[in-house]
DNA sequence: CCAACCTTGACACAGCTTTGATAAGGTTGA
DNA sequence: TCAACCTTATCAAAGCTGTGTCAAGGTTGG
C-alpha cells in the first residue's frame, strides 16, 4: 500500500483535511511530498493519525500537550530544566510549631526583609 | 526563616497572590496551610516560584505546560502512551518510486478500501 | 472589637488555540 | 480543456489561559 492524498487521509482516519494541515503545523505529523507539493500519507502515517486520536481521548489531552511532550524530548536543555524543577518537589517543610511561629511572628519586617535578602541570593545564584 | 503569607511570598517573589493561587491550583506548588487554612510559603516555595519563572521565561513555555509535564512524571501511563506514540516517529517511507506510484495510481478507489480495511485492523490491535 | 489580613467564589477581559469556511491559484487525469 | 483535486493564506467563531478585581465572610493581633 502507497500514499493517500490529504482528503484520502482525512476520511480513512477521522480527521478532517484542515486538522492534518494543523497536526503537521504543530510538528506532530509531517507527511512527504509530491514534485508539486501534494502531501502524501503513508501507512505509517495513518497508524499514528489513529493512535493519536486514542491517545488524546483515553487521557484527556491536547494536541498542543502532545506537541510540547515532543519538544521535550528534543530539547535537551528544556527537559532538563522542567525535569530539575519538577526533581525539587517534595522539598516542603513541615507545618509550623507553635512557639517557633511565635517567635518569628513577633518582627514581620524583618522577616520580609530577611526573605528579600535570599530572594536577590537565590536570583544570582539560580 | 520561616512560612510567609501569600502577600509577602507574592512581594517576595514577584508574583501576584492571584497567580500563587492560580499556580497552587494547577498543582504546581501546593504551600502546606495553618490551621486556619492561610497558606504558609517556606523557603523552599520562594525558591521554586522564582526558578520557575527562570524556567517561564527562558524557555518560552507556559504554566500549562510545567502542569502537563508534572502530569507527565506522575502518571505512568500517561507517559508510557506518550512516549511510545512519540516512539514510532522516525518511520516516514521514504517518497515513492514513480513506477511503483502509478502501480498504485491505477485504482485509487482500491487503495481507498484497501486502507479502510487496514484501519480496523489497526483500530483493534492497538 | 476593629483594622488588616486571610479565605473561596464569581465575573470579566485580552490573547491564544483549535477548528471551520472560503478565496485565489496550481496540478492532474480523462 | 475541464472537473476535481491539491496548495497557501485569511477571516471567524468557540473555547481555554492567564490575570485582575471585587464580594462575602473567617482569623488575628493590638
Amino acid at each position: 500500500m502507497e500514499a493517500l492524498t490529504i482528503h484520502e487521509a482525512a476520511e480513512t482516519t477521522g480527521w478532517t483535511p484542515r486538522m492534518l494541515r494543523y497536526i503537521e503545523r504543530i510538528g506532530l505529523i509531517e507527511p512527504a511530498r509530491t514534485e508539486s507539493g501534494y502531501r502524501q500519507y503513508g501507512a505509517g502515517e495513518l497508524q499514528r493519525l489513529c493512535t493519536l486520536r486514542e491517545l488524546l481521548a483515553e487521557h484527556e489531552i491536547g494536541l498542543g500537550d502532545v506537541a510540547f511532550a515532543l519538544r521535550l524530548r528534543r530539547d535537551e536543555a528544556l527537559s532538563g530544566a522542567v525535569d530539575s524543577w519538577l526533581e525539587a518537589e517534595p522539598q516542603r517543610p513541615e507545618t509550623v510549631s507553635a512557639d517557633e511561629w511565635l517567635r518569628w511572628e513577633q518582627e514581620k519586617h524583618a522577616r520580609i526583609i530577611a526573605a528579600l535578602t535570599t530572594n536577590e541570593t537565590m536570583e544570582t545564584a539560580a
